[in-house]
Parts: C-alpha cells; sequence; structure tokens
RNA sequence: UGGGCUAUCGCCAAGCGGUAAGGCACAGGAUUUUGAUUCCUGCAUUCGUUGGUUCGAAUCCAACUAGCCCAGCCA
C-alpha cells in the first residue's frame, strides 16, 4: 500500500519517457551461457522483467554468446529453464548474440570507413604495455594511422581466415590518454579460429564485449540496458559505439549494485570446485544459492520475486541478511502449503488404557489459517510416535511439553498424562507409557481443564517411515570453504541424514515438489532427484524461526 | 597514486532544503490445539568526518576519510 517511492530507475526512465527520448520501455536480461544462474542473477532478471512489465513494455531473452572459448551449449538450456521457472516470460523475444554477427561486422567496416576503427598488429603484451598504467597515459599503435583501405583489406582479411589466432585485432580510435582505460583504443574484433555453438566455424573472428554489447541493445531496439556496477566505466564506450554505428536506435545504459547474501557460498570458483570434488551433488545441490538449488531445496519463484522486491534496488554495494530470504519463503509457503504431522526423531507413545487392536479415524484441518486447503483424516491409535525431543525425563523450567506425571495435548487427538517409561542400557528413552482421557476427543476438554502444551504425533500402524534430508547453508563464506592448503573447511551441519522420521501415510504418496509445512518441524518438499512412489526423501526448505531452546 | 562509483539503525532501504518511512533481525508483552503464526510495544535527537551557505541541511558547497570497480585479444 506505500510503494509510492520509486528506485532510481524507475526515476530515470520517468524522466525519459517524459522528455520524450524513448517512447516505450524495452529491456533485456543478457548472460553469457557460461555456467548456472545463481540468485545473484535472480535480482537482475526479476528488474529487468519487471520493469518491461510495470511500463507495458518489452522483455528480451538473450544469450550474449561472444566467447566460443568459454561458452557451452549446456547452459543455455538450463539458463532458460532457470528463468521460465522464476517467472519471467519472454515471450518470443528469444535472441542470440551470435545471431547479429553480420551486423555487427558491416558496423565495424563503416567505423574503419570512418576512420574511427584500424587494425593492429601489435601483440597482446604490446598492446598491454602501451595501454599505460591507472596513472600514466599510453603511448599510440604505430597501426593508428594506417590507411583506411588497407584496414579495410585487412579486416577483410582477418575475416577470411588469413592470420593466425592474436595476430591482428581491430581497434577503436579514440584516445590513448584517456583516464578511462576502457577508452584507450579498446579492442573491437579478436581472431580465434574456433568452433561456436550457434554459428558453427562460419566466423573466426569474434566482437568483443564493449563493441558487441551496445550492438545488440541498438539492434534489438533496447531502450534501458541495465547492467552492473562494474560496468559504469564502459558506460562512455558503450554510448561511442551507439553515436559511431548506424543500427537506428540509442539505448542507454543504466547500473545498479549487485546483490550479495550473507553466509552462503556465492564464488564461482568454490562452487565449481565443490561440485568437481563431489561435496555436492551438483549445481542444483540444495546446500548452494544457485536457482536450480534453490528449487530442489523446495524455494518457490514467489518467495524469490518476493526477496528481490524487499531488496530493493541502489548503487551501494551491499549484502543482504540470509535471514531476509528465509522470511520470503516461511511467509509464501506458511498460507500456501497444507500443514501435516511428521516426526522426524520418534520415540514410541504408548496409551496403556486405549484398547488394543482399537483404531479411529479424526478429521483434521490441513491450515488453519487457510480453510482453503481443505481436510484430510488421519488415524490414530494404541501406539504412536513422538518427537524424542517432546518428552524429558527431568524437565527444566517451563518446559511444557511431556514428562513424568505431566499431562499434554496430542495435537487435534486426545489429552495424555505421562506415567512411565523404559530406557535402554545407554539410559535412552525407547518407550513412554502413558493414560489418555476418552473425554477430550479433538483435544478439547469438556471440563474446561488446561494443558500448557501440544504435540504432534503419528499412528505408528499406519505411518510411512521416510528419509529426511536437514540442509544447513554449505558454510560461512568468512570461514571460506577451502582452506589455503586445499583442504576442505566443511560445516559439518551442513546435511544431516535422519533414515528413520515417520510422516502420515498420505505423504508417502506425495508428487515431487509437493511442500508441506511439518508441525513444529519447519518446511519441507519432497526432492525430485531422489523420491521414489512410496518411499521419499524430504528435504527441509526451512526451519521455524525459533523454537524451545534447552540451555 | 589517474578515473569512475558509494557512504542513512546489526542487515537491506526510503528520503532529493522544512526538521529521520518501511522491511529483516533483535527484545519485551498479549492471544494461540504448531514454544509457529497473529497481535501490540520498543529499537538512529541522528544521516562517514570536519567546516561552510541558510531562518532551517541527511538533503547545497568545500575539504577530508573509508569501501568497491577499472590496466583480458573475458563478459
Amino acid at each position: 500500500m506505500s510503494e509510492e517511492s520509486r528506485n532510481f530507475i524507475e526515476r530515470e526512465i520517468d524522466k525519459d519517457l517524459e522528455e520524450g527520448r524513448y517512447k516505450e520501455v524495452v529491456t533485456r536480461f543478457p548472460p553469457e551461457p557460461n555456467g548456472y544462474l545463481h540468485i545473484g542473477h535472480a535480482k537482475s532478471i526479476l528488474l529487468n522483467y519487471g520493469l518491461a512489465k510495470e511500463y507495458g513494455g518489452t522483455f528480451h531473452m538473450r544469450f550474449d554468446d561472444t566467447n566460443p572459448a568459454k561458452e557451452d551449449i549446456e547452459f543455455v538450456e538450463s539458463i532458460k529453464s532457470d528463468i521460465q521457472w522464476l517467472g519471467a516470460d519472454w515471450g518470443d523475444h528469444l535472441y542470440f548474440a551470435s545471431n547479429y554477427f553480420d551486423k555487427m561486422y558491416e558496423q565495424a567496416v563503416e567505423l574503419i570507413k570512418k576512420g574511427l576503427a584500424y587494425v593492429s598488429d601489435l601483440s597482446a603484451d604490446d598492446i598491454k604495455s602501451t595501454r599505460g598504467t591507472l596513472t600514466e597515459p599510453g603511448v599510440n599503435d604505430p597501426n593508428r594511422d594506417r590507411p583506411v583501405e588497407e584496414n579495410l583489406r585487412l579486416f577483410e582479411e582477418m575475416k577470411e581466415g588469413k592470420y593466425e589466432d592474436g595476430a591482428l585485432v581491430l581497434r577503436a580510435k579514440i584516445d590513448m590518454a584517456s583516464p578511462n582505460i576502457n577508452m584507450r583504443d579498446p579492442i573491437l574484433y579478436r581472431v580465434a579460429h574456433l568452433s561456436h555453438h550457434n554459428t558453427g566455424d562460419k566466423w573466426c573472428i569474434y566482437p568483443m564485449y564493449d563493441f558487441a554489447h551496445p550492438s545488440e541493445d541498438a539492434i534489438e531496439g533496447i531502450t534501458h540496458s541495465i547492467c552492473t556496477l562494474e560496468f559504469e566505466d564502459h558506460r562512455p564506450l558503450y554510448d561511442w559505439v551507439v553515436e559511431n554505428c548506424d543500427y537506428g536506435s540509442k539505448p542507454r545504459q543504466i547500473e545498479f549494485a549487485k546483490m550479495y547474501l550473507t553466509n552462503v557460498v556465492t564464488g564461482k570458483r568454490y562452487i565449481k570446485k565443490l561440485v568437481s570434488d563431489g561435496i555436492v551433488d551438483g549445481w542444483d545441490d540444495p546446500r548452494l544459492v544457485s536457482i536450480a538449488g534453490l528449487k530442489r531445496r523446495g524455494y518457490t519463484p514467489e518467495s524469490i520475486q518476493k526477496f528481490v522486491e524487499l531488496c530493493g534496488v541502489s548503487k551501494s554495494n551491499s549484502s543482504v541478511d540470509y535471514a531476509m530470504l528465509e522470511y520470503c519463503i516461511r511467509e509464501d509457503l506458511k498460507v500456501t502449503r497444507p500443514r501435516a504431522f511428521a516426526v522426524l526423531r520418534p520415540v514410541k507413545l504408548i496409551i496403556d488404557n486405549y484398547p488394543e487392536g482399537q483404531s479411529e479415524e479424526l478429521v483434521v484441518t490441513n491450515n488453519t489459517e487457510n480453510p482453503e486447503l481443505g481436510e484430510r483424516t488421519v488415524t490414530f491409535s494404541r501406539e504412536l510416535y513422538i518427537e524424542a525431543e517432546d518428552f524429558m525425563i527431568e524437565p527444566p523450567k517451563k518446559y511444557f511439553r511431556l514428562y513424568p506425571g505431566n499431562e499434554v495435548r496430542l495435537m487435534n487427538a486426545y489429552f495424555v498424562t505421562c506415567t512411565s517409561y523404559e530406557t535402554d542400557a545407554e539410559g535412552n528413552v525407547t518407550e513412554i507409557h502413558c493414560t489418555y482421557d476418552p473425554a477430550t476427543k479433538g483435544g478439547d476438554s469438556p471440563d474446561g481443564r488446561k494443558v500448557k502444551g501440544t504435540i504432534h504425533w503419528v499412528d505408528a500402524s499406519t505411518a510411512k517411515k521416510v528419509t529426511v534430508r536437514l540442509y544447513e547453508n554449505i558454510v560461512d563464506e568468512e570461514l571460506g570453504v577451502y582452506n589455503e592448503d586445499g583442504s576442505l573447511n566443511l560445516n559439518p551441519n551442513s546435511l544431516e541424514v535422519l533414515e528413520d522420521a515417520y510422516v502420515e501415510p498420505d505423504l508417502a504418496e506425495a508428487e515431487a515438489f509437493d511442500s508441506y509445512q511439518f508441525v513444529r518441524n519447519g518446511f519441507f518438499t519432497v526432492d525430485y532427484k531422489d523420491s521414489k512412489p512410496g518411499a521419499p526423501v524430504f528435504n527441509r526448505i526451512v526451519s521455524l524461526k525459533s523454537s524451545f531452546k534447552l540451555k
């Protein structure tokens, strides 16, 4: 209700529209297909998509595939599906930078004709050494004044494959003394005899980012090219290309700060190593913050959309508290998913005064906050499983769950009073005995008697045994994933597998990605990778905000 | 050190010359058949620092300070 405040990008766009610089808004998300998308990309995707939608404009999906050395078709598909899953719909606006190679080549030729670009035979080392430093200007390339005709001939020969990789490059003629290093005659094209996933062997010269990106934007009629802060220094060059080439449209670049998250591994280098070392089981391991990982962990697109919204957009480097992401998924799942009983660390509860062999059915509400989620029937009988932590032999102060002599409510069922318990040789509780009050069916006492504790349970005669995985973020970034000597510095609690958890029988038939709130245990989803009908694996998406902790 | 950018509560973030929004986190309290949720309440006399302009500044000016980015034939 109070979103009158517009971020700085919206304000810029408003101004552009008012002043008539643009008539519409066209944005794009331009990943290079060289890896998987992570939570940071989600911000860029949703920002670009959201802006287009907000202004009734168009959103383009474009692969910035100008460097075959680093790219792979494998990533094209994964990126597309991640973006689709996130909810950014590009309609039929799917593009590949490589499809513009002809147009870019034409414009490069035009630049040569205008005397704004030249072919250089300097080696990579020479180009580097003549570029100057942060404080000293560079010196002019000896090829700088090569006649236009000769430049044209050489550039065409570059295209025809007459030169080895690295032999020649096309440079823009700008200013070797510019304080902005990007403007010191940047390279526009390099020779690379590489086969491209889209254009095959058609090209052996490829455009550099600084020439390709503004070209792509202009060709597609992008109005607002929104990118991250590190490209701020490139904007003068972006504008130079837009001004000096004739693509028929003039996009403008606006930069925003990347998003970082606390308490997660974001470094691509680390993640790659974790994957290749087999520490995690792929790019979609639920402990990672890749889009695929978050999806497998059970995060919903809606929760990520909300997260991005909540974080906002600015130009100051920031690192968002991971708790914010957890808040968003709780907020979403809380009212959209049914709540069910699951006992993660079971201990048997026997109701001594409940007739042996008897069983009854209880109707319970799936989500007390959202009646639309309906009701279900659960069975109740003499032997149940309850959470081991819901019973203590010697309770501390303020513990109001089960202990000898205490009465609690079995949620949706009856009041029970603990009468005795049994332990094994090590003193672990193996069995708890109690008596129930038949008059309290449903969980209310007709005599108005109150109990302080309510615990959840499953019927031992019908419950299904399942595997539950409790994930933590894989590591505290400050500790580093790997130590300097290469040894692993892994959070020992990053994955805990519980083999003998029990759930209500219906949950054993759950479909992949179904998610549930397990009463007092948090939010879980069925893992699509490992689950089989009748023996699902549940991943914990997020735990509840807090629970009773012993001192 | 040259250039570019940023600095508002533990973490995000509004604010754009008229006297510090909001969210997360946290802490109290109330309700509760999830120690969850919900519901109240509290949480920056102060906006990186120091000066200046002004009746009035987080907002304008100046000088400092700190952090991030740039010297790939990567994007």
